[in-house]
This record gives structure tokens, sequence and C-alpha cells, in this order.
DNA sequence: TGTATTTGACCGGT
DNA sequence: ACCGGTCAAATACA
């Protein structure tokens, strides 16, 4: 009936095949499915190890046993999940135990019309799980060329104005975790305040993936799971429409760096010619994701919902295809 | 009919 | 307990 409905449309789960189990409503095969799951990224990240020792085979210094290193974390979130998963005692499944909408209708007060959410449709309910930075923009549009999907609205308390809150359309299509939140600005109710949280991973269709900026403005490289810095790199200055401006880079925990001196009197970072700001705005990711670096580094540990490591590494990008395009037939034979 | 938005409820962090 | 972020049923729209 309904959740059909639900899971049809809002298609809760990361994948279709989640999404048809959850209307299993067992447990049992959650869990199995889960198992599965997680023995998949397991063995990919043991083909990654692979790879990695033979395209470094004697060392494993620098940069390299940074990867290696994290290739292990990965590895052993993996193993520990599936521990957990895999023993008798665990209760149900943490990320499933609410996957039981219709079954647990004990008041079963269908009575009211008007919504009434059953304890545990919070269906892996996370919140602020991501180490993710933001930046905060000043913009005269909402628009800023990305396909975004609106999700909530509510009244903040200090303010005047309500908060709107999106995601990126591709959430669910291609697991892309950016999300914004778009309000009036309080000092110009024509302006909108619009806070970037997380980046896009996704490749939205309607963008042509060329617009690399020359490699000599670009930071030494990054590579990003689950953060798009790299993609990011080849899409259009989303966020930065034309009339907007950066005005400031924070991270989750605090606010990482001015990397404008002089400027800290202020709230926002202003960026010193609007005018060219759509040439300067393509830094604007790499900007954040230098910011962020220590901080995402430092929470690779304790954050197991959703894998954002990037790391810097002194080659080229065209050599880091080399290093992974020679790997990508092993990676997938098919 | 499928997709996007609205909006009250739920839930986590403080 | 409060606030803010997210979920998801209901609704609007194409």
């Amino acid at each position: 009936m309904k959740t059909e409905k639900i899971l049809g449309r809002v298609g809760r789960g990361r994948s279709g095949s989640m999404a048809s189990l959850e209307q299993e409503n067992s447990p049992l095969i959650h869990r199995r499915t889960a198992t599965q799951v997680l023995n998949k990224g397991k063995e990919a990240a043991n083909k990654i190890k692979c790879l990695l020792q033979e395209s470094f085979p004697s060392e494993d210094h620098g940069k390299n046993s940074m990867i290696g290193f994290l290739n292990e974390e990965i590895l052993d979130s993996f193993s520990e999940a599936l521990i957990i998963l895999t023993s008798e005692g665990a209760p149900e499944t943490p990320l499933d135990q609410a996957s039981t909408p219709c079954s647990d209708e004990q008041g079963s007060d269908h009575s009211s019309k008007k919504r009434k959410v059953q304890s545990g449709r919070r269906n892996g309910y996370r919140r602020r799980a991501h180490p993710y930075a933001s930046t905060r923009v000043l913009s005269k549009t909402m628009d800023d060329g990305r396909t975004w999907r609106k999700y909530g609205q509510k009244d903040i308390f200090s303010s005047k104005h309500p908060r709107s809150y999106f995601r990126c359309t591709h959430k669910y299509d291609q697991d892309c975790q950016a999300t914004r939140q778009v309000q009036r600005s309080e000092d110009d109710p024509s302006m909108y305040v619009i806070t970037y949280i997380g980046e896009h991973t996704c490749r939205d269709p309607t963008k042509s993936p060329h617009l690399l900026p020359p490699s000599h403005q670009r930071p030494p490289f990054i590579i990003s799971f689950g953060l798009e810095t790299a993609q990011d790199d080849q899409q259009e200055p989303q966020s930065n429409s034309p009339h907007s401006s950066i005005l400031k880079q924070e991270s989750d925990e605090e606010v990482v760096s001015d990397p404008s001196p002089g400027s800290s009197a202020s709230e926002f970072l202003m960026l010193p010619d609007l005018g060219t700001f759509e040439q300067s705005a393509p830094m604007a990711p790499y900007m954040e994701t230098v910011l962020d670096q220590c901080d995402v580094m430092s929470d690779v540990h304790s954050s197991n919902s959703c894998l954002d490591m990037e790391f810097e590494i002194p080659f080229e990008l065209n050599e880091i295809d080399d290093v992974f395009s020679l790997d990508h037939d092993k990676l997938f034979p098919d």
C-alpha cells in the first residue's frame, strides 16, 4: 500500500536492491543483503590493495603509504561492519532497525488522515554524520546551474526568513551527497545566503565535463572519495553563479582559516572583484578542498557512513590516470 | 502518471 | 527542552 508508493518514489535505499528488500520487512534478509554488499565492498578494497601493491611494489612510504593506510582503514571498516552484522547477538541491524514501517503499528491509529509517522520511519536516519565542509555564498539568485531538490523548509529561531533545504537531484541515482541551505539575507532580503554542504559527486548530465581549469591553476592534486573535488573540477562553477560570491569557507567544526589576511573582521570573506568572479569561481571548490583537508583526514576514522577521504598527491593528473586507468580493466574486468 | 514541492513530524545534538 | 536538519505523506504540477 503506502509503503510501496514511498519506496517507489523516494527510493530510500541506496540501490534498487535495497529498496526492493525493504519491502520484505525482514531484518534477517536485510542483514544478509547488507553482508553481501559489505563483502562486495571489501572485495573491491582488496583489489585496490593488490593494485596498489603492483603499482608501488617496493616502497611504501610517503603518499603511497598514505593510500595504503587508508585502504587498510577501508578494509578494516568493512571487516568490522561484517563482524557486527554477522555476530549472532547483533540486534536488528542498526541501519534497518527502522525498516519495518508497517509491522509495528501497535497504535494503528489511522484515524486522523494527517500523516502520523510511525516510529521506525526514520530508516537509517543520520544527522550530520558527514564531516563535510560548508561554503557560504551570497547570491541574488538561487539558481546556480545545478539541479537541486527541495526537501525541507524551516523557520529559524533567530531569523526572520525561513531556511530552505535542498539536496542534489542525483542523491539517490548517483549517491551524490551535496546539499545546500538557502535563506534570504537578513541584511538584504533581495539576496540569498546559500550554504553548500558537501560536494557533488554526481555527474550532472546537463553539464558538460569540459571545464577543467588549466593545470597550473589547480592546487596540488587531490584524490577525493566521496567528495567531488576532482569531478567538480570538470563542472561549471556551479555554486558560483555570476551573481554570487563566496563569503566564507568553513568546516563543520571550525573556521579553518581565512585565506585573505585582513578580512577577519567581516563575517564573510568577500572576493575582491565580483565582476571577475566567474573566472575565479572554479577555484572555490579547490579552496574548500584544501582548507578541509586536515579536517577530513582527521575525520576519516570517525566516519563510517560515508567515505570522505582526500589526500594530496604530488603528481600530475594524467599520472593519476596512468595509475588508475591501467587498473581499470582489472577492477572492472567486464 | 511521474516528478517536484510543501509541510508537519521525527530525531539528534547541545 | 529546544533548535535545526531530515524524513515522508500529502499535494501540486507538468
